[in-house]
DNA sequence: AAAATACGAAATGTATACAAAAAGTATTCA
DNA sequence: TGAATACTTTTTGTATACATTTCGTATTTT
């Protein structure tokens, strides 16, 4: 089945870019992606208009796709808004949930639990996007769920970090993390909309300052660099 | 240069969607559509991707691209989410907005009223369309933009029947709709944010009304339909 | 006659050849 | 040497042929 390459693909395009194994701004090249995947050139822009309808990448007239960027006036757009479209979200899971979609969830969580116990930093900021992406499904709301899945690209990019803790502090953190989703996923199941708001705060409250940190960092030592490279490092 | 066709073909289907001139739910004939705008089907093809991704059509495996649907249980949705995305969309346009882009939303406020006072409904739709989708674009926030552009995709095609107006009353709401345009314009002028919230909150009031009569029409006589015909009318 | 299967026609998906545009390179001319 | 231009190469866009899947129809079988 030839569609299986595709989706695959897809797949495997979304999560090198979520993991910044393929970093924001690059470009792609069309051929060697048609090469790596086994697909030709017809399906492979087919992905790509896909995955830019989805805020993964940029395309322009004339020119191969770009991943999308993560400039500092979009980054404070960032912080602005999704505390409220998290919150939104979560009330609206909590109202609208099936019950059969609570062990989806469920498997989730526990994937993530085993990933941040593991160590393994990168599949755990995948997970957890999973994670509220599976939330953002149980809302039911196909007007909040574009503007979710665009912020879950650039949290997850940016919390690359954040599951590699480097600190007892910050270890404490991602404990802390994995148990308020488990307490969201109580209220999502008890149809306690306040509840779930009030953890989804929580928990963006606890990721913020650390993300931050990620998109502001120590400024290079301007000297050593001429006009041209500090373009490039901004 | 080919690609205006193309560009001209997007347009073109977009409003044609917009008018429910192409019905939602109904399924687009890729051949036909080649036929009519003369492209071939690859690049027709990337515009049904495009157009997915923008909400206004759904993609499925194997099957001809069908228009977004607008069922009772997504109308829910719409309805409870549009003040919040409208009002927090409108304060970030007063906030950001750059003085050049004051022009552009003169430009078709002057279009809109010209055409509710010419009573061209399905031209005044389009451009109120046309209006609030500057805001959002002023407003700077790529998160909530595309959230905004599927509100706008429904509300657009949920409003053709508001600015054919029936009765003297509600005349008199296309009037007020219009004014409330200029008192946004001057909001997002004086950046005036909280003024800017409030009238978007006024302006959405006026509509809602007018647009959930559009929702629920009356019944069909259901005695003189068979049962596939009932599938169709609903 | 009703259900099941098999066949054919239409559609959807993919590969590839060709066309147009952009980018890179070398050459010319001052 | 350096800027400008022409040429070549590479990349991007489009058309079309071919493969695959789906859907409607007719035939077979009970």
């Amino acid at each position: 089945m030839p569609t299986d390459k595709k989706t695959a693909c897809i797949d495997d395009l979304r999560m090198r870019i979520l993991t910044q194994d393929i970093a924001p701004g690059s470009d792609l090249d069309e051929a060697a992606l048609c090469d790596r995947y086994a697909l030709s050139r017809t399906p492979m822009r087919e992905i790509f208009q896909r995955l830019a309808g989805e805020g993964y990448l940029k395309l322009e007239q004339n020119r191969g796709p770009k991943v999308a960027s993560m400039d500092l006036s979009v980054m404070r757009m960032f912080f602005q808004t999704a505390p409220m479209i998290y919150a939104n979200v979560a009330r609206l899971a909590a109202e609208n949930r099936r019950r059969d979609e609570l062990p989806a969830l469920n498997a989730l969580q526990d994937k993530f639990r085993a990933a941040t116990e593991a160590g393994d930093a990168g599949q755990a900021a995948l997970l957890n996007h999973e994670f509220h992406l599976q939330i953002g499904e149980m809302a039911k709301n196909p007007y909040l769920l574009p503007s979710l899945k665009r912020m879950l690209i650039d949290h997850t990019r940016l919390s690359q970090t954040f599951y590699r803790p480097a600190s007892e502090d910050e270890s404490d953190r991602v404990h802390k993390a994995v148990a308020q989703h488990d307490a969201m996923i109580e209220a999502i199941e008890a149809h306690d909309a306040e509840q779930a708001v009030e953890l989804t705060i929580a928990h963006w409250n606890l990721s913020r300052d650390r993300l931050e940190r990620f998109v502001t960092p120590d400024p290079l030592p301007i000297d050593v660099l001429d006009m041209k490279d500090r373009k490039h490092a901004v």
